[in-house]
DNA sequence: AGGCATTATGTAAACCTTTACATTTCAGGC
DNA sequence: GCCTGAAATGTAAAGGTTTACATAATGCCT
């Protein structure tokens, strides 16, 4: 038995674009087309350079090409926190985009911590990622400012964006999505509606208080309006929970900005014996996998996960050729209807 | 005002390492050498050449030096779902680790899709990926089979492994656990415990599974033993739920495989109106974040998942520099007695 | 058949680092 | 002051691909 593997060198080393080119008879660029533009090689030469590659065992030195064409082909997703199943889908939408044009997407999980956002943006610069899709608004924002307004800056915002920064932005409406939720809520006849947000000074979560208050005084109940502040966890909708309702004059609903947090007023409501929804409708946000399976089923707003996902790597992609962008793409939520809420009680 | 940023080529060029040669005064080998190996050089010129560093704003190109060095810096991190939350702190004690070492991880979602594994597993031959951490089994054998028994295969798993492979790995003792779950029930009082395993043929669940019987037998409770199978996920605990649980001699005990199915499993029983703990009892596995707030408060077993991110990373980094591994690490669980447990009722 | 416009291919430079090898510098012993 | 060995630095090749430019081949028209 004879090894049959040639590649012309050392014997293990693995074959190279020259290989191809030897077995296929031809020079190093006209393999090189072959495999990046068909269309500008003859039928019968593509045919033999196909041929030669398999008979090789060739595939192009990705570091190679990276540096010759000063690209990466590799996108970042930049996550606040990665523990989050919310993202999940919406990376998940992203890559198939992404995988379809040749791209791969870094997990970015920033963790809270500014430094490793800067880390990321780093990536940049050194040519070892192509763009950031951004789904959070918690990094430094010297890291952006600079770039602000240059057209094809290659970093677009999904869900999250900030408030003084133009950024192309894919997300829902959030304000009009907790109009609704609010307006649902005083349908059923609740007065004392509260609303537990996430981290003070989130736009997102501004916008969505805004819709809260908005309603609320559309219906004349903007005394009635109570706030408490969260980081979107389970646990701070516990804790915030557990203050909120401990209290003789405690809110007959409450509109919280993440499903998880809304998980935590379950349980709070639980352990003050207060029944849900009975005694307390809750409303979370994002529809997330195990908003049906808590007790009871919770009431929550739906956002479009894996098309944000799709459409923000969509429009990173057309960044990065060098097209216009929409600003902004808003793609609709809707409310769905389960079991946390129910009309008040007197 | 004028540009103080001289590249000395085009105006909007990068500095490069002979830009920084340049402001320093020395040879490109030179300013190489003052970043890679610093003991090398003497302090006079390492300092000059930090300056010019500073002073041009070098960041080197990364793709230039892979290719080079034949290395990229980076691990995948192969899972089976992303959305699945147990991963995400074994991620994150890789990542530690990793960023520590100058190592990049990229997270491969096989999404139960073996050619989105095969794409993951190509990234190695091509110099895109250094080694890979294996947190599923769920890929076809052939991918590894070729490199079994090469002992510098830079491949290590983590909590899954495959029967037939022998390839380092860094888990629990999924039989011991699992003794230890039924051996908790058993003391409970419960006699007709019943089982919902992963998907079949998973090594792990046969591990579990195993244990279940061991332990059953141990007790004489073999005649007794009831194996559901599920895929980990919610509904398939809710449905498994409903198949084992309605029904005249149904369980008073069940042991599931995942968090995510002992919370199916919670509402099943919700809707057959059996209340937990009084009726049945449920065990979970993984502790993730929710199992402390669902209804009730899910008793399960912990796995310590940031230290096998840590370990697991550790392996390969061994393993990257040709050094001997460990073949096995055996980390301990525990079992968390919360509220979905109770003395068995007659 | 000759000329012209395409089309196909080849040559060689460029991308930026790293590193083997060669050369220079330095310190210290005599 | 010279020699030796070690330490510091420089030179230039190598890593594999892409692509601008040059050249060769082809097809078409008259």
């Amino acid at each position: 038995m004879f090894n049959t593997q040639v590649t012309g060198k050392h014997p293990h080393s693995v074959p190279t674009i020259k290989d191809v080119a030897k077995a296929a008879g031809c020079s190093t660029a006209t393999v090189s087309r072959a495999l990046a533009t068909p269309e500008k090689v003859s039928d019968t030469t593509r045919e033999r350079v196909n041929q030669a590659i398999a008979q090789v065992g060739y595939a192009p030195n990705i570091a190679a090409r990276n540096l010759r064409r000063a690209e990466s082909k590799t996108i970042v997703a930049l996550l606040p926190d990665i523990s989050n199943p919310f993202f999940s889908e919406i990376i998940s939408g992203m890559e198939d985009v992404a995988h379809q044009a040749g791209y791969q997407i870094l997990i970015g999980d920033c963790e809270h911590d500014p430094a490793r956002a800067e880390a990321y943006f780093r990536l940049l610069s050194t040519n070892q990622a192509d763009g950031i899709v951004l789904l959070t608004s918690e990094i430094p924002k010297a890291l952006i400012k600079q770039a602000d307004g240059q057209a094809d800056f290659p970093l677009v915002m999904a869900c999250e964006f900030f408030s003084d920064i133009d950024l192309p932005l894919i997300a829902i409406d959030n304000h009009q999505a907790s109009c609704q939720a609010i307006d649902y809520l005083v349908s059923l006849g609740h007065q004392r509606i509260a609303t537990l947000t996430g981290p003070a000074g989130n736009p997102i979560c501004l916008e969505r208080l805004r819709g809260y208050r908005d309603t609320l005084s559309a219906h004349g109940l903007i005394d009635q309006a109570c706030v408490a502040e969260g980081d979107f966890g389970f646990r701070s909708g516990f804790q915030q929970g557990l203050a909120l309702l401990d209290n003789a004059q405690r809110p007959t609903a409450i509109f919280c900005h993440s499903d998880e947090m809304a998980i935590g007023v379950l349980k709070a409501a639980r352990q003050l014996n207060i029944t849900v929804p009975g005694q307390l409708s809750v409303v979370g946000f994002d529809n997330i996998g195990l908003s049906e399976y808590c007790e009871p089923e919770l009431t929550t707003i739906s956002q479009p996960r894996n098309e944000i996902g799709q459409q923000a790597m969509q429009s990173l992609l057309h960044l990065l050729r060098g097209e216009r962008v929409i600003r902004r793409q808003t793609l609709s939520s809707h409310l769905i209807v389960r079991k946390s809420t129910g009309r008040v009680s007197d």
